[in-house]
DNA sequence: GTCTATACGAAGATAGAC
DNA sequence: GTCTATCTTCGTATAGAC
């Protein structure tokens, strides 16, 4: 596995970033091509169907980096109390500490959902199973763990809305504080 | 007051729900010309500043229908209990069960920032006081009423998102009947 | 007020040279 | 692989007739 990025990897990268910052529809080529540095043709030689292809590029590693920096910390070994930290803590990473929106609320939103359908879907439906794997070991029962999965990931979503609206990252910081005590308790 | 409605609200009835279905950046002025049954030049009588004018005008009408079926409600005579199912089904209302997106969360897209900056904080701050003001009545402290209010925005924007990527209302659903609770619980 | 016609730039996309 | 040049369609916006 080599460290240095291919020159596509490291567009994909950008091409994420944009529409992280500008969604779908606000992404033109222009600026997803001032974005990477390349030219247009370059884009299409990497990305044959345009903008589409983009899209599932940048939805595949942004679920991938959430995989390493949330998934991955959570199934490994350890007290579920130190994982779920790390899954924390990867949470604030890649959200940039609630600076930057959520492809899943993107890529549902106008154009893109005819550009690239069931993409926003299977990327929430990945954190939705992985989170319900760790809250069922957190002893919830697995219809239990199915409702705090999505529970986690509606207030993930939500305080990421809300910090965008306001200007300010407190509602993401106050949710990720809050996040661990959702999968762990039990009753209450 | 007349109840019937002159060319230009029905035509902002029309742009709001063009938005919420389109987002900022994918309502263009053909589907806004085709969603009201307007001209091009017409929408611009109306509306001189084009496509900025037109989110302001509904901002402020998804704000007022809010004002109308939820914090009106939440503000009358009559038990707590009662004005906070009277809410939700408000809510319910203005969010087709949850079929329907938050302008809060669309117009923190894209072009939408440059086009009307501070549009949606004005929406969201505007709903967080009612809440809080609810919150604080129902027995919360200030500081409290204003977490209380801030969480139960974040679960309703959130819980709008994961509907949408999910293509299923049920989140939104089950976010409707845990919010009174949410609101009325002092303690736990 | 509403329309037709039109201007003009930006959008997505492709051809072909290097 | 990357570029320049080009194409077509669509975007926002305006002029002016009715």
């Amino acid at each position: 596995m080599p460290v240095v990025k291919s020159s596509r990897e490291e567009a994909v990268d950008a091409i994420m970033r944009e529409f992280r910052m500008s969604g779908y529809d606000g992404a033109s080529l222009s600026r997803l091509s001032a974005a990477t540095g390349l030219g247009k043709s370059s884009l299409y030689h990497y990305f044959p169907n345009g903008k589409e292809d983009m899209a599932k590029a940048a939805g595949e590693r942004a679920a991938a980096l959430v995989v390493e920096a949330v998934i991955e910390p959570l199934a490994a070994e350890g007290a579920l109390k130190t994982r779920l930290q790390k899954a924390t803590a990867g949470l604030s990473k890649f959200y940039h500490g609630g600076k930057t929106s959520c492809l899943v609320d993107l890529f549902t939103i106008g154009e893109a959902n005819d550009a690239a359908p069931g993409l926003a879907k299977s990327m929430v439906d990945a954190l939705l199973r992985a989170l319900a794997s760790v809250a069922e070991e957190a002893g919830h029962s697995k219809k239990e763990a199915k409702l705090v999965a999505e529970q986690a990931v509606i207030e993930l979503e939500g305080s990421l809305v809300v910090s965008r609206a306001m200007g300010s990252t407190r509602p993401f910081q106050r949710m990720l504080s809050r996040l661990p005590g959702l999968i762990l308790k039990t009753s209450k």
